[in-house]
DNA sequence: TAAAATTTGACAGTTACTATCAAAAGAAAT
DNA sequence: ATTTCTTTTGATAGTAACTGTCAAATTTTA
């Protein structure tokens, strides 16, 4: 996000971090102001002073401009930081919740309006389902690492399936109660999930 | 999918759905060919001997004419049939293993081409995913009447994302091993759910 | 058979995205 | 500081998915 250490980085680096950030933010903010589908790339690329097709060399697609996050290696430090003596599942609940509850209150008005964007506009919330995949297989390889199995056994794939599922159902009702608690509504699922899913 | 009763569809919605079923046809043949993306809609279009503007009446996007099917009706009817007795884990997870029972070989052989093919290209596994998100909806629907509470309650909707994250690590592993039963992986998933997530 | 309603195809346009290549900017070497 | 090398950028041209419009063709109804 910030364009970090000035030592470690050269100038070229700097600037691309930059421009990359400075293109995200405008992009976020004509989504807000004209909506995503109206909103075309050359709009975006003017706003933050780039051309089109610098555009796409630092974004793949329009999506990406919002989707492109940096949550996993906060996920996975989350994790690990986890007792040894919790269950899989008490693990992954804690990572998640304390995970979210490190971020700032900015960050988390961030992730909020990303959210209900991301899940309001077809397009978009299928790519993010669609990268949700990725978190899932990460999941199962830091599970899998834990009780040393394989990422691939049945058991560590269907309780990475399970988690995500119940993450995007997380997902899914939050963007529709823009004043419930994120992780409130994630902590009381995956604690239900704890439970055995009871009815 | 075939053209139904000749009785209760005038001549008018008799062609169209013929037609309709020659589009995807002639998508399928065409993907498995030459590959979903280098399949111009043009091409399906000229092959379904159709103009592309109609194919676009018939699918509103090249997605569509490969996503679009009628499972929902088919598992609804296996949900319902299952006893009053069995929990609704057990019901979910009896209605998808006699939903797939039932089908024919052909038909198993056409889910598996399209599973392994939609799973493959990343568009398209986004919008099935996108899709699973309403069978999601479906299945708080339909639990929730079983158990005599409301769709959008907490348990309700856990239990449906797990269900569908269940699902959908099974079809991410299915679509990579083309020789696995899909029943079996699928049934043995929800039973390590149902035993409350093993490890 | 005539009239009304629906479906179709042709056409023109927008926009996301790709490929290519020469110019500009930064890094490295002298 | 100047030159050389490498990376980044912007301009341009092109493809393909989609949208909107309208007149012609087809089906239904009277």
């Amino acid at each position: 996000m910030s364009p970090d250490d000035k030592r470690t980085m050269g100038l070229r680096e700097r600037k691309k971090a930059k421009t990359m950030a400075a293109v995200q933010m405008h992009a976020l903010r004509l989504f807000r102001e004209l909506g995503y589908n109206a909103t075309t790339v050359e709009q975006i690329a003017e706003a933050a002073e780039i051309s089109p097709s610098t555009f796409f060399r630092y974004f793949p697609t329009k999506e990406d401009v919002l989707l492109r996050d940096n949550y996993d290696p906060v996920l996975v430090a989350a994790f690990e930081a986890q007792p040894s003596d919790l269950s899989p599942l008490q693990a992954v609940r804690r990572a998640f919740v304390s995970a979210i509850a490190d971020m700032s209150a900015d960050e988390l008005a961030m992730v909020r309006e990303r959210d209900q964007l991301i899940m309001s506009v077809p397009e978009l919330r299928a790519a993010a389902l669609n990268n949700l995949t990725q978190t899932m297989q990460l999941i199962a390889e830091l599970v899998a690492k834990r009780v040393d199995r394989k990422p691939d056994d049945a058991a560590v794939r269907t309780f990475a399936g399970a988690v995500i599922g119940v993450n995007i159902s997380v997902m899914l009702y939050y963007a529709e109660r823009p004043d419930a608690d994120f992780a409130g509504l994630l902590d009381e699922a995956l604690s239900k999930l704890e439970a055995g899913l009871p009815l």
